[in-house]
DNA sequence: GAGGTTGACACAAGATATTGTGTTTTTTCT
DNA sequence: AGAAAAAACACAATATCTTGTGTCAACCTC
């Protein structure tokens, strides 16, 4: 740790306290050339996450525009996409990843679309996946309701 | 310093090396509960960052400054200017360098614009690079077209 | 200006980090 | 894709940091 007062390499730690209720370490350190003073904090290493899109393009994780997308799924529905946006990051955090392919993103929106709301999920779905024709529509439509039945049987 | 990943707020150091000519320390840490890993930063306490203008003058980096400059590019565009001065500010931080010539910031918030919106990135451009001739603007713009193609391509 | 809060300072005993050396993996650059 | 650089991993011997307890000064808040 350079001295920020004469750039000496070496010092050493006079008191050390976590705070931010362990969020980060504060450090005072004192110059073992100059004897000044100084703080530091040892912080968590901020995890920026990539999206992978499908042409290989990485672009840094975006909350507001995943935002947009589960909005327009959620629209006039009882589910905040707000919240769900969060819970994503989150998880993304918690994962310490440092990438997700866009489809594994959009997996995770579905999933917990899924959960919370049907017609949300569908219409998402519905973009994600590109569903052009009719027929990958039914298909995942029945699909849904085979999980709806199951989930009634429980 | 708490685990990102279940929260637990004792880890123990597994690896501890200067970084950046001993500007910082970097660690790497093993939580003691899940025995997940996770890297911190030991950094200086907030530096001043000094702008170094092409005259040589050096002056402290001053948010509310490049706040005009971002807004007379963003007026009645739909980009939050502060957000953008926001995001420069945190990843002056991150760098953990205490200077910047002018110039590099002006092609950071370039970077920025052009992600977010052409028009607030060419006039911020034309300010900012000097544009003084129909050439270099209209090379720009071209330039500018190129990447849009290419984006709808995906 | 009394009271609460936060940072700086001190000290000491125990617990933990640092650093060289070397390999492997991941990321970046061309 | 292939090379180079950066980061992760391992280990071991030594040196340093951490944490409780307590004091003091500076800064808000009411």
């Amino acid at each position: 740790m350079n001295c920020p007062a004469c750039g000496f390499a070496e010092s050493k730690v006079v008191d050390s306290r976590p705070v931010n209720d362990g969020a980060s370490i504060r450090r005072r350190r004192e110059c073992l050339q100059c004897q000044k003073r100084f703080t530091t904090f040892e912080i968590m290493e901020s995890v920026q996450i990539f999206v992978i899109k499908k042409n290989g393009e990485k672009q840094l994780f975006d909350k507001s525009k995943l935002l947009v997308g589960v909005l327009k799924a959620t629209q006039k529905r009882p589910v905040n996409a707000e919240e769900i946006v969060n819970q994503i990051e989150q998880e993304l955090q918690n994962t310490l990843r440092h990438e997700i392919t866009s489809g594994e993103l959009g997996e995770m929106v579905m999933d917990i679309l899924r959960e919370r709301d049907e017609v949300a999920y569908v219409r998402f779905a519905s973009v994600y996946r590109e569903f052009n024709d009719i027929d990958t529509f039914m298909s995942e439509l029945k699909s849904l309701k085979r999980r709806q039945s199951r989930k009634k049987a429980d």
